[in-house]
DNA sequence: ACTTTGGCTGTTACCGCTAACATATCGCAT
DNA sequence: ATGCGATATGTTAGCGGTAACAGCCAAAGT
């Protein structure tokens, strides 16, 4: 009934405040929607008179296209779905820089999802993108749910694993081997003739990148028949003051201790404060090493040694592969091995 | 013809790759589509052996809904679409803390955008996240384009502006006065007796916050009849290298300098390890001060002098005005304004 | 003059889902 | 039985765009 009326005679007042369509824009240029909708998209060819004519109405309109709309029309949504642990370190900004710079000129755009490390909350939080139907899907780490597993491998849409390439990707991968960066620095450290060698690390049980790590580094170790002298584990806080803080326990408890293997570069920074103020020879009496090759180092009194963990490429990569820049075998399913550097700092004696 | 043929006859062998829709989940679980986006959504009277049967259906196909369709039918997007300057400072991801906390329990999502601190690339940013018709808009800071303005006065949704209170809301605000801030600053150290005054800081052109916290600390400097007595800028780069060189250029050049006022925490821990590092008195010959209390100063030798920013409270108000967690004055146009506290921390005299 | 061509614009039929309403079903008081 | 309310399920008509195709018309070809 209602309807009825309305298909008969127009709204005469329009609602100010109701939101703009198509049509709008169309009835103020006098053209149809379609062409305006081709005028908006740039697509197919609409005369130079005609193009001006409506791009002036949809200014004046204050007209903004409703993409919901066009993305369930078209069957294309220029969205790519980034889902990572965390922002609060600095590690993944860094890759976004990377993904963002890529994306940047293909018309994508990243929807950034934060997962705090929990396995249960990744899910949720695919879940929730994939509802979106984004183009792709760039994904930290190779660990997820079996349901997130089965969800990424049927979304039929390009997915990266990032950061870690020690496993079996679902699509394709880009990232490092954790467990060779471990071990590489576990070799550097027994050639530089530390012996008694001590990790500091998260304890977040989900943080199966430092885990790696960590076990390459044993691993390497157990081959020069060295064991790990102490261990010390933190989760929470402000990672500085936590790297302080360990570093003075471990110190304590085991004083023969002459390397401090972090975890990662904060918690690491903090440990190197914590020895020069303390007037501890480094890297005479004690030897330090991080991981991340982070920034923020740049500005210690001595440099830290740490490992690049090829962040920014990563982002790069992975968003090229989502954006289809590569030599292109339909199939995907490509794994992207980078190599970190080993960088020795001040920290490591030669 | 195409289309009137499949009309007919049902595709025989529906292509295994293609996306399920509720449809798939209606045949396979023998209800109508219409049921089984009600279970979906757990919205209106089912029988429980209804929901059980469709549960299990959509389960076993692996059904993810498609909220675009779904958005386009209800007229209602769970997202919030979130703009700020940078994800690489510490500022940002703890806002983004304090807004996912509230977001957690409405239904509604966070969608970020990043800015660089270009006012072009938020007003594109800005667009492009209208154009999904989001429930609402977190953007930082009171100044934007002409056109951004217009698109946030006309969107028909809650916008919150955040971080900064010294200006003209399109709509609501929650923030902290960064001229007083600044003010505040300048008199504490007037009052600790310090009155050779440089500043440090930024050259960022449109990072509005720290010039009005400068503009503040001038002024109040100008009623003590001071003024400041050097003064170094920066861009890009690591900002605790950055603060650690400016520092020494500062010094360098004006050696009477008493004070340094940082526009940031990061650049002032520079400044701070450099003057530790050359045997500096601190706070005694040079007292030194940031801004923002980031958790990252809790590690440093000594605890530098700062101005809490109310980061995480700031997030927490904004989300709260989008998901209408309070006396609901339809109207919005609420303004916050939170009071930021002086921590005098190691680093000026008492 | 009569097609042909190609540039420009309009028409139609959906995209996958949901609001609103219609209908069926059942138990139970009357 | 009859009717009724409450519960459970189905039907219809879009949401605001776009793909695909159809139509129109002036310039060009023969």
């Amino acid at each position: 009934m209602h309807r009825a009326v309305l298909a008969v005679t127009k709204p005469p007042i329009p609602d100010p405040r109701r939101t703009l369509t198509l049509r709008d824009v169309s009835e103020a240029s006098g053209v149809s929607e379609m062409t305006v909708s081709r005028v908006l998209r740039n697509r197919g060819d609409v005369s130079e008179a005609t193009r001006e004519k409506v791009l002036e109405a949809a200014r004046s309109l204050g007209y903004v296209p409703n993409k919901i709309a066009g993305a369930l029309a078209s069957q294309r949504v220029n969205l790519v779905g980034v889902i990572i642990p965390s922002l609060s370190n600095m590690v993944f900004p860094e890759v976004m820089t990377g993904i963002s710079e890529v994306l940047e000129d293909t018309g994508l755009q990243p929807v950034v999802g934060v997962t705090n490390y929990s396995p249960d909350r990744e899910e949720s939080v695919l879940y929730e993108m994939l509802s979106w139907r984004p183009s792709g899907v760039i994904i930290a780490g190779l660990e997820h749910t079996e349901a997130a597993q089965a969800m990424l491998a049927q979304a039929g849409i390009p997915i990266v694993e990032i950061m870690d390439i020690d496993g079996t990707p679902v699509d394709s991968a880009v990232g490092i081997s954790h467990r060779r960066a471990g071990r590489k620095m576990a070799e550097a450290i027994i050639a530089a003739g530390y012996r008694n060698i001590a990790f500091l690390g998260t304890m977040m049980p989900y943080d199966h990148r430092a885990r790696k790590r960590l076990e390459g580094f044993e691993e390497a170790l157990a081959k020069a028949g060295l064991a790990l002298v102490d261990r010390e584990f933190y989760s929470g806080g402000s990672a500085l003051l936590k790297g302080r803080e360990m570093t003075e326990a471990v110190l304590t408890r085991s004083p023969q201790v002459d390397f401090l293997y972090y975890s990662n570069d904060m918690i690491g920074a903090g440990g190197l404060l914590y020895c020069l103020h303390k007037g501890i020879d480094v890297p005479g009496r004690i030897g330090l090493a991080g991981f991340n090759g982070v920034e923020l180092l740049d500005g210690l009194p001595r440099k830290l040694a740490t490992m690049d963990a090829c962040r920014l490429e990563i982002g790069r990569r992975a968003a090229e592969i989502i954006a289809g820049k590569r030599p292109n075998g339909v199939v995907g399913g490509e794994v992207i091995e980078l190599f970190p550097t080993l960088q020795k700092g001040d920290t490591i004696r030669d």
